[in-house]
DNA sequence: GAGTAATTGCAAACCATTTGCAATTGTTGG
DNA sequence: CCAACAATTGCAAATGGTTTGCAATTACTC
């Protein structure tokens, strides 16, 4: 399997795609539309934004993930986990070490794992 | 620790309450807002299937769970996961047998688990 | 560099969820 | 059992994130 690429997917390589794509490349933590918008300074329109992001997680070069409130984005060489602080909303990567391909008779399983706690600092 | 309940928690043991609560226990799967309600017969207002789920979630009584695309609400004797068929949408219940309590250093550490699939039938 | 299809920006549309408020209801004390 | 009061509901309007139609723009191919 070669690397995945915006191009090799067939679709045009446009600032608004490679914009969020190098944003999201940045630290590799998960950020809402709106945030990476933001981040952007508002130069694209948040609809393109929307567009770019449903993209490059379709053609799998981004995963999502999904809390309560919020529907996060990131880049990761594979999906992985987060873990936010309830308190101050840091959030820290956790490597994955579960097998699930077996769960239940379902065969193709995928899964999202979303942690919360307190960090060192909001623990005191 | 007592038995959680409407009342115990002060509040009114009102008709959406009982009706949502209900109609959660009698299968214990997830189900979403709207799906409750139509569930119901639209008998009441859906802003107060909202209010009644805010508020039995807050008191401990039910639980949520966050799709991509769904927000779910189930009760349970304790969280545990579910994994949902990517074709069909069929859910099944899958206990919960990880131990999140130490992550990063992180503290009181919850976690939410996620998994989709293919069911048996949708496999063919 | 021209031609063409894909993509963007914008504004309007959508849709789930929330909210303000007057009317109703559950609960408590008498 | 009833009155009194605060909590809760229903309704309709507001909100806010996300999506969509469409004309204008852009990336890629030859």
């Amino acid at each position: 399997m070669d690397k995945i690429t915006i191009k090799g997917a067939g679709f045009k390589l446009t600032k608004p795609r490679l914009a969020v794509l190098d944003l999201l490349a940045h630290d590799h933590l998960p950020k809402t539309a709106r945030a990476i918008w933001q981040s952007l300074g508002s130069r694209f329109n948040l609809a393109s934004v929307y567009r770019a992001l449903h993209l490059l997680e379709k053609i799998g070069l981004i995963f999502q993930e999904t809390t309560a409130k919020e529907k996060y984005y990131y880049l990761a060489k594979q999906p992985h986990h987060h873990i936010i602080c309830r308190r101050c909303q840091k959030i820290e990567c956790v490597p994955c070490h579960h097998d699930f391909s077996k769960v239940k008779n379902f065969t193709d399983v995928s899964h999202q794992l979303l942690l919360t706690g307190l960090c060192p600092k909001c623990n005191k």
